[in-house]
DNA sequence: CTCATGACTTTTT
DNA sequence: AAAAAAGCCATGA
């Protein structure tokens, strides 16, 4: 059972559509904390990898991190919604980056 | 409750 | 630039 911590990031991670990528200190950020440690943690226990795409969030300096399934794996997926990497770095970050709505 | 762990991030060597 | 250390937080034993 994913805890409410947990469930907070996969609703939250839901709302990033292909294309673009999260990250880590975003997602905790957006949930008014600093968890991003837990963030991480979380996607890692991921239970629906089919409903929650954790696969689009990357870390601080626009890389892949690591990734359950492998970080080639990843990286593939999202080169498949349109990412693209150069020397292991999301190609302009910070514009594919989804801005998440200030929750009310 | 205390201890250890990790899909993190930033600072310091 | 690359590696190590430190700071942080939720989670499970």
């Amino acid at each position: 059972m994913p805890t409410p911590f947990q469930q907070a990031c996969y609703d939250l991670l839901m709302k990033v559509p292909a294309g673009q990528v999260t990250t880590y200190a975003d997602i905790a950020h957006a949930l008014g904390s600093k968890a991003y440690r837990a963030v991480g943690t979380a996607m890692n226990k991921n239970p629906n990898p089919i409903i929650v795409p954790c696969h689009r969030v990357v870390n601080s300096g626009g890389r892949i991190g690591n990734y359950a399934f492998g970080g080639e794996r990843k990286q593939r997926l999202l080169e498949q919604e349109g990412i693209v990497f150069e020397q292991g770095r999301v190609v302009r970050f910070e514009q594919v980056k989804f801005q998440f709505l200030a929750h009310a």
